[in-house]
DNA sequence: CTCGACTCCTGTTAGC
DNA sequence: TGCTAACAGGAGTCGA
């Protein structure tokens, strides 16, 4: 499902719709509109102006708009951006593998021909105008041992809980989450203060390189816990047979063996 | 402010 | 073969 890696791969792929004049758009479906955003906003914000810069936090891509707007787009775990009918993302993990213009939600139509359109069969993402970005935590692409210390390694929620709520770090999901824990060697259930210095560093130390080898392998469903998510799955690395529970509300697979 | 429970969405899949 | 129920998880809401 799209988390902040993929997130990423669209944002840098949206950058194919800056600077071209905005013609129309589709906004119909009223349940993709957040926040008391309507068409009609859409269209006063959109229409006959460009998008200067496409910037993300988080899971969280936003527009910048000439007039001034910003525009917030989420995808929910199901959501894909198509720019010019090439999408920027061949695979979800847990999405449809067919492809329906039916399940367009929103849709820019640029004056010279080409749309950009966001297609969500399940309509869990969303659009709106001029999202609360400061509601959002520290990127995870950027975020430093000092905000994960000060936001994140506290309280005794479970740190698999912790590590999902965006307005604490933004940008990780379910198999970020999983893939980073299983990597550091670190027990998901453990209560988000109890994590010694070094564990800390080692923490943060493999979340740079699990984001770092999702975007190379393309995804976040690359990692190499993912193929082991399932009942019965062993550990890869001592083929130990993965605990499967609950966590922050969330499925969540580790290894008794080595995660501590 | 914190935190867990609940709800929403719908295509896919497991199981009978 | 056809149906149903479970499942996936990002994010918002609500009550304690």
């Amino acid at each position: 499902m799209p988390e902040g890696i993929e997130i990423e791969i669209y944002r840098q792929a949206g950058e194919a719709g800056l600077h071209r004049t905005i013609e129309r758009i589709e906004a119909d479906d009223e349940w993709f509109l957040k926040d008391g955003t309507t068409a009609e906003a859409l269209h006063e914000a959109l229409i006959g102006e460009q998008f200067s810069a496409a910037r993300r936090i988080g899971k969280l891509m936003i527009y910048d708009v000439t007039s001034g707007a910003r525009l917030g787009l989420r995808y929910g775990m199901t959501g894909r951006l198509i720019v010019d009918e090439s999408a920027a993302i061949g695979y979800l993990e847990y999405s449809s593998q067919r492809d329906d213009p039916a399940w367009d939600r929103f849709v820019v139509h640029f004056a010279d021909g080409g749309a950009l359109r966001i297609r969500d069969p399940r309509r869990l993402g969303g659009v709106a105008l001029d999202p609360n970005e400061s509601a959002l935590g520290a990127d995870a692409f950027t975020v430093t041992l000092g905000q994960l210390r000060d936001r994140v390694f506290v309280g005794t929620v479970p740190l698999k809980a912790r590590l999902l709520d965006q307005a604490r770090i933004a940008g990780i999901g379910n198999l970020i989450a999983d893939e980073t824990l299983w990597r550091a060697g670190i027990d998901p259930a453990r209560a988000a203060n109890s994590l010694e210095a070094k564990d800390e560093k080692r923490f943060l130390t493999h979340l740079r390189a699990v984001l770092a080898d999702f975007m190379r392998d393309g995804g976040s469903h690359t990692g190499r816990l993912q193929p082991a998510r399932t009942r019965g799955g062993q550990c890869p690395k001592d083929g130990e047979e993965l605990l499967r529970r609950e966590i922050g509300g969330r499925t969540t697979f580790s290894c008794p063996r080595h995660q501590r």
